[in-house]
DNA sequence: CTCTCTTACTTTACACCATAAAGTTAAAAT
DNA sequence: ATTTTAACTTTATGGTGTAAAGTAAGAGAG
């Protein structure tokens, strides 16, 4: 493949759209789950799809809320307390957004072309 | 889309090989940008490239290089020090490995959303 | 020659944050 | 009555991403 101009541009791997709230592991996880859920999943359900503790869900659950990716409904089944979290139609647009991001990565991956640029000279050709 | 068994499965939306000095941005930045450039990128190079400070880069650079992903090589250029940064091999196959686990998050939220592609990503729908 | 300026990084310090451990509330069981 | 279990929440800590400050050395001015 030909290496084009835009290889060159100051920015082109900086990936700025990398939300970084959604970038984080355990929120991507916990996303991607909702994504697929859109009648919400329970605290535990959550749980147990991420592998999260619960301390740790419920942190990552209290920064998705905040930042209005998420919402929460609190109620009770069998007499026990139980949260419901389920995406925000923000938080839907965010991460399809996200994901966009996402598939651009993985389409610079795909061109694993040797290309030179400046500076050849100095360049060393072991590995 | 019918949900499958798999969806239910504990840990299915983990992500546990999402290596975690590969998943962060300014990281993911530079080897993305060497991943295109097989002969090494200078410090200069990467830094615009990458929209990094030299602080920044500088820090990422010790990371990556401490975890064998990535290799540095001290040379001049007009009598000033220029550095060369390319990557290993084995930090090419961790990227590519990396970049295999991004394709099942991508998949998973094509999939889930029921929608395909960065154009289709922001359509409208129902609450 | 020496003093300042610029280049090319490196090191340091801080603020943020992911995570695990401890704490809380309330129902159920003994 | 008190212990246990469930379902979280809060706190504490260790790690880390980032910007600011620091370093070294060649280049140019006087």
């Amino acid at each position: 493949m030909k290496p084009s101009e835009s290889e060159k541009i100051a920015g082109r791997y900086a990936y700025d759209g990398l939300d970084r709230i959604i970038h984080e592991k355990a929120r991507l996880s916990i996303i991607a789950s909702l994504a697929g859920h859109s009648e919400g999943l329970l605290f535990n359900e959550l749980k147990e799809l991420c592998s999260l503790t619960d301390g740790n869900l419920s942190r990552h659950l209290a920064i998705l809320q905040e930042a209005d990716l998420v919402q929460m409904w609190k109620g009770t089944r069998n007499k026990r307390p139980q949260t419901l979290a389920r995406l925000t139609e923000h938080g839907r647009r965010r991460f399809l957004e996200y994901v966009s991001r996402l598939e651009r990565v993985v389409a610079d991956a795909s061109r694993l072309t040797g290309q030179s640029g400046a500076g050849a000279a100095l360049r060393p050709r072991t590995t």
